[in-house]
DNA sequence: CGTCTGACGCACG
DNA sequence: GCGTGCGCCAGAC
């Protein structure tokens, strides 16, 4: 696994930005976008599937977000995937992890509240990396 | 091929 | 604030 800093992160997606003409390129660095970007959501802080490909350049891609997560789950060990929830803060994701209150466990243990398979307090913990990260800018 | 289905998100009423 | 409809892109069938 490559372990990134937020300002290679900010790297990658300029790069990501300027090759989307490059699909097939484009198409390779998703997947590792996402998973790197992923990696650099704080413990105990979450982030959203459209923040996240918005991030990589592909706004609107969220969808794709999710697939890969749950297509490439092989990463779950190295990628905090539970850290990502969709923009109204609700644990869609939940029912691909190993048990049904798996994701909920892992936020739990980080200190995140959660009620009616919704982080409380969401708005607060959202960790969006177009703002969070523009700070290595 | 056409169609449906998602770890989604936005516009609209 | 909430339900509905639609756009989104990739895969399954």
């Amino acid at each position: 696994m490559t372990t990134i800093t937020p300002a290679e992160a900010l790297s990658f997606m300029k790069q990501t930005k300027n090759n989307q003409a490059a699909s097939n390129a484009h198409e390779d660095r998703f997947f590792s976008l996402v998973y790197e970007l992923v990696r650099l959501i704080p413990y105990g802080r979450v982030s959203s599937y459209g923040a996240i490909a918005a991030a990589i350049g592909s706004p609107g891609a969220a969808r794709m977000v999710g697939w890969a997560l749950n297509h490439c789950s092989l990463e779950s060990e190295t990628v905090p995937a539970h850290r990502v929830v969709n923009r109204n803060g609700v644990l869609s994701g939940k029912h691909s992890f190993k048990e049904e209150n798996t994701m909920q466990q892992l936020l739990e243990s980080e200190g995140i509240i959660i009620k009616d398979d919704k982080v409380v307090d969401f708005k607060r913990l959202f960790w969006d990396p177009l703002i969070e990260l523009s700070d290595f800018g």
